[in-house]
DNA sequence: CCACGGATCAGCT
DNA sequence: GCTGATCCGTGGA
């Protein structure tokens, strides 16, 4: 009994963007342990694209938590927000380039209680935490990957990405990327809670 | 050392 | 629409 393959190295390493449109539709796994699989469906994804980007925490260069995002592509990097929420990127580009994508939320496939409608939810949701920081997810035997997508190519919205507001014309960028209409997505493109 | 604010969310007005 | 919860990285003194 086959294994559906895990999106491979070389998938990461692609443009941010290519990835990030890439990993819509595509299915995020956790294997906490045993009789314990949790699954989603990716239906909501943000592009951070490296140093110059100011909504991203490259941007203070290759220091703290954010090293993560300088090293080689296809690693987890999961950080602490608001001293209670995870959110979780998966490293992309190069090694040393610094963009990643934060996966914004998940349509819930199996195992997973409570909503995902958000990163911090989807955190919760699928057991993701600091522990998974810098997990690569392209090994054999790694606990956190994702499947790649089968199926026709999907119909991808944009908007600005959510909660940057701090970052000026970064914040403008089109740079979210959603599968359109699909009711996991946190929220409606350019329609505040 | 201390102050500030954040890639969030739930709950309340 | 606004606010509080609660930790940690950054930046200034």
């Amino acid at each position: 009994m086959s294994r559906p393959p895990r999106l491979p190295r070389r998938f990461y390493a692609c443009p941010t963007l290519e990835v990030a449109r890439g990993l819509l539709g595509a299915t995020l796994v956790h294997e906490v342990g045993p009789g314990d699989r949790r699954v989603g469906r990716i239906v909501e994804v943000e592009a951070y694209m490296g140093p110059s980007d100011r909504a991203s925490h490259a941007r203070f260069g290759a220091t703290g938590r954010a090293r993560v995002m300088f090293g080689p592509p296809g690693h987890a990097y999961v950080y602490l927000i608001y001293g209670m929420y995870h959110c979780l990127n998966l490293v992309t580009e190069p090694e040393g380039f610094a963009h990643a994508v934060l996966i914004r939320a998940v349509e819930p496939l199996a195992g997973i209680a409570g909503r995902t409608q958000g990163p911090g939810l989807v955190c919760k949701a699928m057991a993701i935490y600091l522990h998974l920081n810098a997990a690569d997810l392209c090994t054999r035997s790694s606990a956190l990957y994702v499947e790649p997508r089968c199926g026709p190519r999907p119909s991808v919205g944009t908007s600005a990405r959510v909660g940057v507001d701090y970052a000026g014309e970064w914040a403008r960028k089109p740079w979210r990327f959603l599968l359109a209409g699909n009711p996991f997505v946190s929220r409606r493109p350019g329609v505040p809670r």
